[in-house]
DNA sequence: AGTGAGATGGCCT
DNA sequence: GGCCATCTCACTA
């Protein structure tokens, strides 16, 4: 299996979004290791970014994670009960991530049941794989992290990747139609349509 | 199908 | 004290 290497993200965060679609997320939990597709994600771009947690250089207890090199995980919590998984992007210098929306989970059974739309969310993905305020940090170009994402040689096209603008950030007036959401077509996982 | 409200609590001002 | 990078269920039609 091939772990991304950390310079993976160390590129323009628009880049790695996209790069990460097809790329396999594995998760480490007491006693079982689990693997799933990413479909879904969306760039924060910074601090200027108004839907981004660190725009205009905010830093907090809450976002320092934001603030490590490229390949660390941020996981925050919101609403008082979900989290959501973002990887760190470029450098110290420059605050922005992308957050994980959707998972395909892997092996995929051979005949697809709702039931098993566990992770087509960003606070659902993390209830399902059990991911918290714990997985946050970690370093994920390194197979020993409880998080880490490897290339397991799944293609995917430029023309295959939907670009949207991003859900829940209406606060943000214009960037919030910043087309900064893309997800894999026609992929059952995506969390909305 | 589409809309609206409630759950729920840490974080930031 | 108010805000949330969400999710689920109830209700309308």
């Amino acid at each position: 299996m091939k772990i991304l290497p950390q310079d993976f993200y160390f590129e323009d965060t628009i880049t790695v979004a996209k790069s990460l679609l097809g790329k396999t997320l594995h998760i480490k939990t007491t006693g079982s290791v689990h693997q799933a597709r990413i479909v879904e994600v969306e760039a924060y771009l910074g601090i200027k970014d108004p839907a981004c947690h660190t725009f205009e250089g905010r830093r907090t207890p809450r976002t320092s994670s934001m603030y490590l090199s490229g390949g660390h995980s941020y996981v925050y919590q919101i609403y008082g009960m979900y989290f959501c998984l973002n990887v760190v992007t470029r450098s110290e210098q420059h605050p922005e991530a992308v957050l994980i929306r959707a998972l395909e989970p892997l092996p995929l059974a051979a005949k697809f049941e709702k039931s098993q739309l566990v992770s087509n969310g960003p606070g659902k993905l993390c209830r399902h794989y059990e991911i918290n305020k714990d997985h946050n940090g970690l370093q994920m170009w390194r197979k020993q992290s409880a998080l880490c994402i490897s290339d397991s040689g799944f293609k995917v096209t430029t023309s295959q990747i939907i670009e949207r603008p991003r859900i829940g950030v209406d606060y943000a007036g214009d960037a919030a139609l910043w087309p900064l959401r893309f997800y894999l077509a026609d992929n059952k996982f995506v969390s909305r349509k």
